[in-house]
DNA sequence: GCCAACATGTAACCCGTTACATGATTGG
DNA sequence: CCAATCATGTAACGGGTTACATGTTGGC
């Protein structure tokens, strides 16, 4: 574990305390959940869950319980405290400074695409396309089971924050997919 | 500089090697010509550039010239050897493996907006459009200039690489303000 | 009989950023 | 005269990933 962790940077530590608003959860959950509803937007990883969550049970954001179960190792249930909360509401109440470009790869092969014959630049454009109609399909079944998970999760009665969320993602992945398939055409109409 | 650079994993690297494609360049011409014309889907930082490209004239992918300068200091010109070439050429022709989420704070709050008032949520997406408006006013402008920078930068005719990647970003910049907008009308209409 | 899922954790490493160090020239 | 631009570099740090370590249970 590091031995210092700095307060200001580790977003992951939001994400914990947001997601312990919807229920007491261990590591393990947390990761799962992330994986489940939150995967186009935000991942975690175990070797960072783990350890912040002894940090922020050090700082009494969340307190944690175990529970006992037989021949497998125990649970720990971690719970968002009243701090933990208020520090939770303190995050979003803060501006959010605009993220950095995020790099692309695969347009930066676009980019100094000139080296190499245009075959090869269509291969690599269906390949792309193919993992992006997968993404939005993935998210399409997603939005087919939200209105449900919504509504369990407690999210206040016509206050559709997570459908929103859900949607940018279904923006962006249509999105991508179109620019996708008219470079494809644009490619495979070249001489 | 570090003990040791994996050669597999640094991106950099390519970036540089095409950039060098286009014209022998310094250090700071790298950086300035990413800020300039990439700066939508790649970045680059002269702590990585200057230690990277040392690396790269070890590896005899590039060799460097001084061009000597009254009262500055003088200009490093690193030029593109055919072995740098061939590695670019390489790294092209791999299939690009999926990029991981990129983690969006904007979104990590919408998603836990439930714990703060709605003015609050409506203040950060307004927030929000505004960096988009910007950011994709500047790519518009990019865009305007873009048919003749990518003729000066010898991409060879009838092959718009690097105005399909424009592209991209005209795309995603606008499909990110949809959804803001309609979003902001959405939580407008809320009670 | 084997693999996936359950469950928690650490060590090493790598990528990239921020801050520091230096200093001349040009334009407003 | 002050800020921005030109120009190159290093040290320290931080955030996040990969690989390692361990062991049970349930389904196919």
């Amino acid at each position: 574990m590091r031995t210092s962790m700095k307060r200001s940077e580790n977003k992951s530590r939001y994400a914990i305390l947001g997601m312990l608003t919807i229920a007491p959860m261990s590591g393990y959950d947390l990761k799962k959940f992330t994986e489940k509803s939150m995967n186009y937007f935000w991942n975690e990883n175990y070797a960072w869950i783990y350890p912040t969550l002894k940090q922020l049970e050090q700082e009494g954001l969340v307190v944690s319980s175990q529970e006992k179960q037989e021949g497998r190792p125990d649970r720990h249930l971690y719970t968002l405290t009243e701090q933990g909360r208020a520090e939770l509401r303190r995050w979003l109440n803060e501006p959010t400074v605009f993220h950095e470009t995020p790099r692309n790869e695969h347009l930066l092969k676009m980019f100094f695409a000139d080296q190499v014959p245009l075959s090869i630049t269509i291969e690599q454009m269906r390949f792309w396309r193919e993992a992006l109609q997968n993404m939005l399909t993935s998210l399409e079944d997603l939005d087919r089971q939200a209105s449900v998970v919504a509504l369990e999760q407690k999210v206040p009665q016509g206050r559709p924050y997570r459908l929103l969320a859900l949607s940018y993602g279904l923006h962006m992945g249509r999105a991508q997919l179109v620019w996708c398939e008219e470079t494809i055409a644009k490619l495979e109409g070249l001489p």
